[in-house]
DNA sequence: CAGTGGTCTAGACCACTTC
DNA sequence: AAGTGGTCTAGACCACTGG
């Protein structure tokens, strides 16, 4: 049994998840099977019942983890442990399904953009937006055709790496420039292909595809980016999971 | 300022849950103000740190405040204060919107229903599924057709109140029933119209919409109902607001 | 520096489940 | 009755923020 360092600057609570994580990703704890008891963790690592229960509540939220008053703790089907996903990161969801994610940068430049946008983005009158065009392919077929918009002089940094943006990792990059999206709200229909997008993912005029428009905000509810994407519909869906009673 | 009564079933935590959110949502605490500190909690309700810290954590983890270390904790923009919706329920979705839901119960009867259905609700060999077909509408006009299946013998006091699911309340009818939805599984893609759709809708056969599958679990994992539904593109787009880092 | 939230402890009592 | 998780207390020390 792994143990928990108390020289490691991250939290004993934190350090525990991990620990339990491992063990049910591992397989060694399957699900529907019960986890030990909170007083067996507790003799178990040498923590007080609350730090338990701290990881314990974060493993269930993340959902992990469901408890039954009177009965224990147990571990979820793996169903129930899918992360959320209606396109926070291209990119990323690519990966989950097992395919190798790409793409092409277009366009790259500045421009005042719509009233709608410059709404939506929250700029002063004398601000720029930086506005990326993007065609986006998964095993190499063209998937998506996304275009994003960013606030100009906050977002500087993104545009002088423009070039890292063509591999697809927009959003890794944001985060790595300190914009770190923490609330995504999008709006999805069904929608037919405008020309420009019939040509660039070679589709027939009359295919049915997803629009998706997406707005990223920060914790504090201040926008940093948005985008417009249409999505191929024969060749790309839309999977969420989601649990209530947060 | 109200108080917390140490009389009532409803634990603390919750009760100052409540009171927050009642004064949030009355516009006493504005977007981005701080509310106050944890010791002025603390003091004002007479409970200890640890309730008032379950209490904000909840709140956190709801979208309706925003934690900043050594600065305080604040009320979360009315945008990411929206609950997540990309359809727990047709009938609390269009109530949110503004609109009168309301449904034709088309059919409902005994199947056995195809392999992948049966395979999904993880029924026996020998059990049958209920199943409904329903037009669903939003201030009289028709978004969707819908057909939804639940396994036979555990959902048959459903069955037995078909009728209420006229008024398009199956959720609220499972969750009367002890069958709570706890987990979401949903597939959305573009497509065209089936005939049955079409005139049902009232729409052009090449009319685009969205097609939702759409799995239903409890807490635990066993799956509950299932359901696939067209909705016209023309006349709904569904709206999901996500938060990372829960 | 004082004030904020983040982590942690060692207890206590209760409600629910199972036997 | 014994074991489980649910709620609650009264402390403690730390890390981060601002003046």
């Amino acid at each position: 049994m792994p143990t928990l360092e108390r020289s490691n600057p991250l939290p004993l609570y934190y350090q525990l998840k991990e620990v339990l994580k491992e063990q049910i990703h591992a397989g060694h704890l399957a699900p529907h099977t019960s986890i030990p008891s909170e007083p067996e963790l507790v003799n178990s690592y040498h923590v007080s019942r609350a730090t338990v229960r701290q990881a314990l509540a974060e493993l269930v939220h993340e959902g992990l983890l469901y408890r039954q008053h009177g009965k224990g703790t147990f571990v979820c089907e793996p169903r129930v442990q899918q992360t959320v996903s209606i396109l926070t990161s291209f990119t990323e969801e690519m990966k989950r399904r097992g395919k190798r994610p790409g793409g092409i940068l277009l366009i790259s430049e500045l421009v005042r953009g719509s009233e709608t946008i410059r709404r939506q983005l929250q700029v002063t009158d004398t601000e720029q937006l930086i506005r990326f065009e993007r065609l986006r392919t998964a095993d190499g077929t063209p998937i998506a055709y996304e275009t994003d918009y960013l606030p100009y002089p906050r977002a500087a940094a993104i545009y002088g790496r423009a070039r890292e943006v063509a591999e697809g990792s927009l959003n890794s990059l944001m985060i790595a420039e300190g914009l770190t999206p923490s609330i995504i709200e999008q709006k999805l229909s069904a929608d037919r292909a405008n020309k420009r997008e019939v040509e660039l993912l070679a589709i027939a005029p009359d295919e049915p595809g997803l629009r998706l428009f997406c707005i990223l905000f920060e914790q504090t509810g201040a926008p940093i980016a948005c985008s417009e994407s249409f999505y191929v519909g024969s060749r790309y869906a839309f999977e969420v999971t989601l649990r209530s009673g947060r």
